[in-house]
RNA sequence: GUGGUCAUAGCUCAGUCGGUUAGAGCGCUAGAUUGUGGUUCUAGAGGUCGUGGGUUCGAUCCCCAUUGUCCACCCCA
């Protein structure tokens, strides 16, 4: 049969793993340095776990996956309707793969309450699936990178998910422009705009403003069914210009009817202080901005919502998060409020590689190989291995004997950088021939400094 | 879910305005070179031209369907 691969999934050789991991350690090692923990859950949930989490569209997008054994016996027993997808589907199947790391984290910490200390901070760095369309940057596996504090409202929390942020890509050489909105300032929006009822139809038209332009913004309102009124009543914020200071005044008094929208101006105050003054977080490679339009699609966030984006390349979001203050709630633990951020790895990678920014000594490969010409002299060989391979230094033996020029390609293919040789002669004078591949040096050196073998050169 | 694109050797792709043995580069195997590679030269293996149907004397090429791919929209990391 021809090899292929589900659509949207992708195989990682030798070179992609290594510059993955370089990813995912940076990653770790800054949420180490600010107190999160790591968990891991489950590749897949009950399917009641993850259905009404992610709105409609999102529940289209989980993979389902089908019960076991007979899957079609209930659907036999109570005689469904075959037509009908919605009453189907709960029959033939209980679970799905996860869809993101957040909703499996609250079944987390609903479920452990009772060992977890509050503020919980924790983070997980594992694959999730999405039944999407692939196409560019986007696969129905990628690797999520999250960080979540739940337990409490302090704005404290953001502002150190931001500097998480910009910890991250300082350390990855990649210059990003963190994008800082909060929810309840939309939900004020559309108070004050009077349409509260299209929350969600007006955020995420908003939320195309930079992309497609204030008229087609509107005309998107429109037809989603929006009041004209409400539209028009909306049209001085998309207007308007400043910087962040201009912005959050003009929203004070734009918004200023909306209790809701001046308690998210206020919050977004009380963040952005942590970056200016006496004592202000330091932002490295990294800026803030201030950005009125983020919509974001998910609906349980309540506050806070970040949105991280690469300068100098269009591609997307490489991160995203925010404030939830309820997300347990479902699962029986009410009022434990959080904010977590989350890393798109996969298309980090993809935007590294784009900006040639992964570093070049990020290889790992074997240092050494041994020649191999006999079974006599495999076996001479093989104490040295060993000798080189306790002291932590990668080595091999070709597998086989084999003609020296087939061995020598061998190792030219695999980046080895030394050969050595022990063989009949080397054995009978006891000394090793190391040739240093990439400059064409070859030393003989006494059998028992093998150890020390890079001084001879 | 909507629209478009493409599908020929292991990989990247030519090509045939429908006609006899479908090509290249890379890769692979072997030799020139039985303990010294990366270069070069030579030879070889490898394809039911995605699948099914139709038109035709004849289809890899035209038409239809189907599956897969990539891209855009929707949405999102």
């Amino acid at each position: 049969m021809k090899p292929s691969l589900p659509q949207g999934t992708r195989d990682f050789s030798p070179i992609e793993t290594t510059r993955r991991n370089y990813i995912f350690d940076t990653i770790k090692a800054v949420f180490k340095t600010f107190g999160y923990q790591s968990i891991e859950t489950p590749a897949m949930e009950n399917l009641s776990t993850l259905t009404g989490k992610y709105g409609e569209e999102g529940d289209r997008l989980i993979f389902k996956i089908l019960n076991s054994g007979d899957f079609t016996k209930k659907i036999r027993e109570e005689n469904t309707d075959l037509s009908l997808p919605n009453k189907v589907l709960p029959l033939i199947s209980e679970k799905a793969l996860r869809y993101d790391l957040t909703v499996p984290f609250a079944r987390y910490v609903a479920m452990n309450r009772d060992k977890i200390t509050f503020p919980f901070k924790r983070f997980q760095i594992q694959p999730v699936w999405r039944a999407d369309r692939p196409q560019k940057g986007r696969y129905r596996e990628f690797w999520q990178c999250d960080a979540d504090v739940v337990g409490s409202t302090s704005m404290l929390n953001e502002a150190e998910l931001i500097q998480i942020y910009d910890r991250v890509f300082t350390a990855l050489q990649l210059p990003v422009v963190i994008l800082i909105n909060n929810r309840k300032i939309l939900s004020g929006l559309a108070e004050v705009a009077g349409a509260p009822d299209f929350l969600i139809d007006l955020t995420v038209a908003l939320d195309k403003l930079d992309k497609i332009g204030i008229d087609k913004v509107n005309a998107e309102m429109l037809e989603k069914g929006i009041p004209q009124k409400a539209v028009e009543a909306i049209q001085p914020l998309m207007a308007f210009k400043g910087n962040t200071i201009e912005k959050l005044n003009f929203l004070k008094s734009f918004l200023g009817q909306s209790t809701e929208a001046l308690q998210g101006i206020a919050e977004t105050e009380a963040v952005l202080a942590y970056f200016n003054g006496e004592n202000a977080f330091e932002l490295n490679e990294s800026e803030i901005q201030l950005d009125l339009t983020l919509a974001r699609g998910l609906n349980y966030y309540t506050g806070t919502i970040l949105e991280v984006k690469a300068k100098n390349i269009e591609f997307g979001s490489i991160g995203g998060g925010g404030r939830y203050d309820n997300l347990t709630g479902i699962f029986g633990l009410p009022n434990a409020a959080g904010v977590g951020i989350s890393f798109g790895a996969d298309r980090i990678y993809d935007v590294l590689l784009a900006q040639q920014l992964f570093p070049e000594n990020a290889i790992e490969g074997t240092e050494i190989l041994f020649a191999n010409f006999s079974a006599i002299e495999e076996k001479a060989a093989l104490p040295l291995l060993d000798i080189l391979r306790q002291a932590g230094i990668s080595a091999e033996i070709y597998h086989e004997s084999a003609k020296l020029k087939k061995q020598f390609e061998y190792a030219d293919k695999k980046g080895i950088t030394f050969l050595m040789i022990y063989g009949e002669q080397e054995i009978t004078q006891q000394i090793v021939t190391v040739k240093n591949l990439k400059s064409g040096v070859q030393v003989s050196i006494p059998k028992d400094k093998i150890l020390a073998f890079k001084s001879y050169f």
